[in-house]
DNA sequence: GAAAACATTTGTCATTTGGCAAAAAGCGAT
DNA sequence: ATCGCTTTTTGCCAAATGACAAATGTTTTC
């Protein structure tokens, strides 16, 4: 519990009471490896907080082929905004890509803290907005590079995921085929 | 100015009052076509609003090629976020692909409104995840598809801009060169 | 530990895209 | 209308990537 308090406080503070009403809301969960944290089709109802593991957030084209949107790793907010704070369903899946622990808050739980707490919508919202940047700034580049350089990329930045995720992610994630990543993976070596 | 009222509107109430104090602190402002909003290594100390023409936000990569990053048309709010919240340096240039006419709030008459209108944070907090969002939902989409489908999402989703940008522009916001862009428009034909 | 299931690599070939340079088309000023 | 400038299209060829199938490697299950 205390990464998700260190979390929050990065960025804004709170008492102590107030972080009691927080890690009061708060329950554990474990997702096992490919198991869903939300669906799509489905409301997404809760927000996470990883605490161990790698997720997923990813979809299926025209084509049926599965896209990896964004992989999400320890110490960081996992939800469907758009489903969650619109109540409608959503269009992607959030999957655990290894076993994971979470942190969790149901819907009410986590609007009743936005009602109690001054200033803790501040704080959410800045997390948010962090985590959408973030999302833009990551992907972002993958349009205009090619996909050596998208390999490269991934790996200094991301190199505490890249032993934790299959390929298939990963090639997904980077928007080519299985293929073409393990023959840059060969020439690279 | 109802523009940019009925913009506001969409996201939370306000009363005539407020609505005042916040068209007391707008200016208008002109951009010629290819002049800049606001630049990469300067501090972003205005946000804008769209009233007519259309901008866009780009960069330059490690070779030097031009990176086209989004198009912001009509309606729509300009500002570089992550300079204008935190004063640091921006990375990116914003500049007129048009010629705009724009609304503009100073960083300091910004911050005032926050301060003095209650509620406009909350406002403002939705405005900016919604764009965000919308960002993401644009430019995601891109890594995976092939060239030849990134042309026609965009004509379909922005027939607006399509014939009012140049197509060098259109290249790099794709992550195409110009020469394919061109013979994608004309295998399309 | 063998079989089955899954993940990754490799081979072959077709297609797409890029790089570069030249031609053509469009546009504004005179 | 013409010149000069910019934008867009073309042509040519090389390089990158995709599609599909088969082979190899790895993990899981019984």
């Amino acid at each position: 519990m205390k990464e998700l308090i260190n979390f929050i406080l990065q960025f804004g503070n709170l008492n102590q009471q107030q972080i009691d009403l927080i890690t009061g809301k708060a329950t554990h969960l474990e997702i096992k490896k490919d198991d869903y944290f939300s669906e799509a089709g489905k409301v997404s109802v809760q927000v996470g907080f990883v605490l161990d593991g790698v997720m997923r957030v990813c979809y299926y084209d025209k084509k049926g082929e599965e896209i990896t949107k964004y992989f999400i790793d320890e110490n960081n907010l996992v939800v469907d905004l758009e489903s969650f704070q619109n109540s409608i369903c959503s269009s992607a899946y959030v999957q655990a890509v290894t076993d994971c622990k979470l942190i969790v808050f149901s819907k009410s739980d986590w609007e009743e803290l936005l009602n109690t707490i001054i200033g803790w919508d501040t704080i959410v919202h800045k997390i948010i907005s962090r985590s959408l940047m973030q999302k833009i700034e990551r992907r972002s580049p993958l349009v205009s590079e090619d996909a050596t350089t998208r390999y490269l990329s991934f790996m200094e930045k991301y190199p505490k995921i890249i032993n934790r995720i299959p390929l298939s992610y990963l090639a997904s994630y980077l928007g080519i085929t299985q293929s073409s990543l393990s023959r840059i993976r060969k020439n690279i070596r």
